[in-house]
DNA sequence: TTGAAAGCGCTAACAA
DNA sequence: TTGTTAGCGCTTTCAA
């Protein structure tokens, strides 16, 4: 290691000739000093471009002032927008950010949070990796008294203790399957995703009772459950196709699956969305640029990550934990070029959308 | 604050019924430890949930076992594929990164910058803003004596005492705009990016180089200089438009200011790659599926990362600064659906490529 | 308004 | 192989 310039608190005292204490308290802002003081001191602190060891003042304080973010990827515009907003929330309180990325591994999320922890990291926003199942982790962070937040992903399993913000994914999901059902597409399909997180669950669900709603069997064979990232949306893309059997509307469980369909149909050479049509979960600023472009269910991602953080503070500076926050964010759907109107395949026919309609249930 | 779980080494001790030392020493592999003193404090640690506190480690240690990571912005392909790559190449090393968003704003970039000195951070990784041309920082930062490398974009001026890892610009700029002539582009403009810092600079460098090389006059108001964003990219376009005077060709500075010109295009009504024909420097995941598919410059975003970590470590473990590294990287010319072949414009005319290749200065 | 004393939780050097 | 001693650089009482 190179030689670094040690300047400290005592260095900076001598030279004023002061005590340690009286430079803490002027670079703290403390009261109790008088204006000559702290201009004195000041002026040497600049000249030797001191800057206080963090690590020594948050030992001292017991605090460290940083929050940590643990995310499953980066490279995706869901979480890069989630990242920035809690990064803008965290600074306005004068907190640092640590980030950091588990790549949807359930093994590198339980060190990041073993580490974040060791940081003495003041609280915790988390959105878990797609197979994280495990809940002894967030038990163990409850023991440590590490407030923690949720955020648009969590466990399957409920854990007390803790708040979070989500997404309405099920209402999400049901608005476009309505739609697909609203415009005449009557053999429904979706790729990505399990149950073992709530997006996907509540996604899928969502999938299941709009077709439910509107009295639409469901064909378990188009429903190709699997992960969240591109080549779960190619290689879903690819059974079906191999199947033989291809649904006339996909609802992709995430943006990047919608890229392994698209990229899967462009091989296979079918049309989107001639042949076949597309909806999907998350929108980015590319959406509708891309050919054909995507229509989206629009999720709130500043939002989700501007709440976490409120949230999040709001246990920080709590003495106790007196309840927990939940919220749940509306989804959005954006139409776009693709799921506009039925492409004319002849193979289900319905009159006219007034009459579906009728098909409704009005019971329920 | 609420109560944490502050359990130390020295409870751990006691229980165990040794000292302090001897609970580090296991908790850090040391060698001269029993195997069966080692089972029992792991055990006792295992039990009760201990974690050192990475603040008292670093302070006593005098090292830190982190890096900073300090990038403009993060919602954007080619930084969170550069992160990505930074942080696995710190965790082989078994450091943290600490990343941190400069905005493209040197005021935040400078406060992150005494926020990382101040965490005592072994070494950073650097992506100045756009504006970044005091480098008063840097001296700063060579003061405190923290090692730093620069990666893909460095300010104007040189700075010594630190690496860098950046794309040959130049070329790739150049390859782009002989590609373009080559087809049979003559009026030739380029938007975005300034002289401020070297990925502006060079990319308009090698714009006007390539058009020397091949005689073609360089006409200024096709140049519109200004930033890397998506908002430089529409404006830009814009006073293009509004100017009544719109280049055949247009090289986007950025990614996503060529997304900004396919906007201001649909805007204006103006057909890409009909009536201006386009290509950008960046390549992203979705470029391909863009309408139309997006010809790139393409950076070796990945091993840009994976150098600059390289380099910072060769940097941390020097005792001095021995020499600094500075490594370019060649950027690769991807033809997609833009500037394919020349449309009729019947603007300009030769006879066929052939014919023009004998334009191209045989000298220089 | 200032400062002395007593740590925060850990590690490094050196003894035992 | 284990433990003792002495800090790392700062903040927090509490006294002056």
């Amino acid at each position: 290691m190179r030689r670094r310039n040690r300047i400290t608190l005592e260095d900076i005292a001598k030279k004023v000739g002061v005590s340690r204490v009286t430079v803490s308290k002027v670079l703290r802002g403390h009261t109790d000093i008088s204006t000559e003081m702290a201009q004195k001191v000041k002026k040497v602190v600049a000249e030797m471009g001191y800057t206080p060891n963090i690590f020594a003042r948050s030992l001292s304080a017991r605090k460290s002032n940083m929050i940590g973010l643990i995310v499953p990827k980066i490279a995706h515009y869901f979480f890069s927008a989630v990242i920035e907003a809690v990064y803008e929330g965290a600074l306005q309180r004068k907190y640092e950010t640590i980030l950091t990325v588990s790549q949807e591994n359930p093994e590198i999320e339980w060190k990041h949070l073993q580490a974040l922890a060791a940081m003495r990291v003041d609280g915790i926003i988390i959105s878990v990796t797609q197979k994280t199942d495990d809940i002894e982790r967030f038990k163990w962070i409850r023991k440590m008294g590490i407030p923690l937040v949720f955020v648009d992903r969590k466990p399957e399993k409920q854990i007390s203790g803790f708040g979070s913000v989500v997404t309405d994914d099920h209402n999400g999901a049901f608005q476009a399957v309505e739609h697909a059902i609203k415009i005449g597409y009557r053999k429904l399909g979706l790729i990505g995703g399990n149950k073992k997180i709530n997006i996907g669950r509540n996604r899928i669900n969502g999938f299941e009772d709009a077709l439910k709603e509107y009295r639409i069997p469901v064909n378990k064979n188009w429903i190709v459950t699997g992960g969240y990232g591109k080549d779960d949306g190619y290689n879903g893309f690819k059974y079906l196709y191999e199947s033989g059997s291809v649904p006339e509307f996909i609802l992709a469980i995430t943006y990047p699956v919608a890229l392994g369909i698209l990229e899967a149909a462009k091989d296979f050479g079918v049309r989107i969305p001639d042949d076949v049509d597309l909806i999907c979960f998350g929108d980015s600023d590319v959406g509708r640029f891309l050919s054909p472009a995507l229509s989206a269910i629009r999720q709130p991602t500043r939002e989700l990550g501007i709440r976490a953080v409120e949230i999040l503070f709001e246990d920080i500076e709590e003495k106790e934990i007196t309840r927990e926050h939940h919220v749940i964010l509306p989804a959005q759907l954006v139409i776009r070029e693709t799921c506009t109107t039925k492409r004319a395949k002849g193979i289900e026919n319905i009159k006219n959308i007034q009459e579906f309609e009728d098909t409704k249930l009005t019971t329920k």
